[in-house]
RNA sequence: GGAGGGGUUCCCGAGUGGUCAAAGGGAUCAGACUGUAAAUCUGACGCGUAAGCUUCGGUGGUUCAAAUCCACCCCCCUCCA
């Protein structure tokens, strides 16, 4: 347990936002097993890698002899954290929050190991302790210990006070007193006594720190990690298609690993402090030997290999290199029958081609999201069928001309691809 | 409850009776250049092969003609109580 060991190669990772009470903090790391938590609430049935570097934060902690607890919003789930929101949030219903709960608190499960001894993980609801407390308790109790005054002047909540034309409701400007019981409880109930979480949880966790001494006069602690933003100032985990989800139902697993290889140079070595375990002096050798080497960079893929692995496992990253390897690098013409099946058992998007027009089947496959627009690829010359540009908008789709009969692997772009077949 | 302001295509935001499928910006997508990178340039960006059709919070109405006018309703914001 070498806890300013720790708490340096968070830093050397770029992995520290804010910390309070630093000092007292690494003393108190380096003293003893401590327990952290870390809450991730259910704004869907899935979390996405937005959540990934506080859960794998969890998980270095406990590689460092701590023990996490990851949390499970079921009840602030409910509530909707306003925190630098620009909008107050739809409310989902108890049904689905309780559905979504179930699912995060199953994911969460992967990351961090239960049976390791005393630092042996938990998962916990935050509905445990708040569903079965009544309003009036809750507000004499917890309420009493909280100023209004304090609370409007947290930066997270602040443009949604202050902005011309936006507003802030109750139940949202609440949510930071449900955080903050939270952590008391847990603080209560199993001497957790350190919160982590992105730095924009900042105020709702050292509301948390206020409330336990006030509560239970305890000493407690908090940590902050950065927000993943990229160096072109986009929004760091979307595509075209979206959010990329943990859940490989929502995120095929071939589209997580072609997320990361996508990276940006600008970004991938930051990534890899991120969201991987290799040692900050391989990450650095890493980078030199690419700036070395000009050309394309080694950073993506290894970066893609690693993320991938935590995420979705050795079997996982196997198939996705597979379909990467024979979309990207080979020649599809050298694809055997039965690669082709492996393709599809791999994950890669393929569907049952029901039409006989190439329009209707870039359509179909959702290469395209109109009639109009698969004639505008097909004009630009986007558009590959088993590896031929087909620049008519009128083609059509020959099975005798399909590979073995029965396959056609449309390709929309420099990357989308997807796998069209017959029966 | 009172007074005022506002809801426009993915987002921001112009548009106050025809010239509006609706300026501009952003995001996104495609092509060229590359390294499945970035930057840059070009093009696309409601649907339809087209004629044309469907959009501007909702429902009705006025008009030859409405995103623009009227009525009612819903939602949001600001101030007052």
């Amino acid at each position: 347990m070498t806890d300013q060991h720790l708490i340096d190669n968070l830093n050397q990772r770029g992995l520290l936002t804010q910390i309070s009470a630093e000092a007292e903090l690494i003393e108190h790391l380096g003293s003893q097993c401590c327990t952290v938590y870390c809450g991730f609430d259910p704004t869907a049935d899935s979390l996405h890698i937005g959540s990934l570097v506080p859960l794998l934060a969890l998980r270095r902690f406990q590689e460092a002899g701590h023990r996490p607890i990851a949390l499970a919003g079921g009840a602030t789930g409910m509530i909707g954290d306003p925190s630098f929101k620009s909008n107050e949030r739809k409310l989902n219903t108890a049904e689905v929050t309780a559905q979504w709960t179930a699912k995060i608190k199953d994911q969460l499960s992967r990351f961090i190991d239960f049976d390791c001894g005393e630092n042996s993980a938990l998962v916990v609801n935050n509905l445990d302790w708040t569903a079965g407390k009544d309003v009036l308790t809750f507000l004499r109790d917890i309420g009493k210990h909280f100023s209004v005054n304090a609370m409007i002047q947290k930066e997270s909540v602040k443009q949604r006070i202050e902005r011309e034309g936006e507003g802030i409701s109750y139940t949202e400007f609440s949510y930071m007193i449900l955080q903050a019981y939270d952590f008391a409880m847990l603080n209560e109930m199993h001497d957790c006594t350190l919160q982590i979480g992105g730095s924009d949880q900042w105020g709702n966790i050292t509301a948390g720190i206020d409330l336990t001494r006030r509560l239970n006069q305890q000493q407690v602690y908090g940590l902050t990690l950065p927000l993943v933003t990229k160096a072109d100032g986009g929004k760091f985990g979307k595509t075209e298609e979206g959010t990329i989800w943990l859940d490989p139902k929502r995120t095929s697993v071939y589209a997580f690993y072609q997320f990361w290889i996508n990276t940006a140079d600008a970004d991938v070595y930051n990534f890899l402090k991120y969201f991987t375990f290799l040692d900050i002096e391989e990450i650095e050798a890493i980078e030199e030997a690419d700036k070395a080497a000009q050309g394309r960079p080694e950073a993506q893929s290894i970066l893609a290999r690693e993320a991938t692995r935590l995420v979705h496992g050795e079997e996982g990253l196997a198939g996705a290199q597979r379909i990467s390897d024979a979309l990207f690098s080979g020649d599809i013409s050298t694809l055997t029958e039965g690669d082709f099946g492996q393709l599809k058992q791999d994950g890669m998007p393929s569907s049952r081609l029901e039409s006989s027009t190439l329009v209707d089947a870039l359509v179909q496959t959702d290469l395209a999201k109109s009639n109009k627009m698969a004639r505008e690829f097909i004009g630009n010359g986007a558009v590959l069928v088993n590896g031929k540009k087909v620049s008519d908008p009128a083609a059509n789709l020959d099975w005798n001309q399909a590979f073995f009969g029965k396959f056609f692997l449309l390709k929309r772009g420099k990357k989308l691809f997807h796998l069209g077949y017959c029966e």
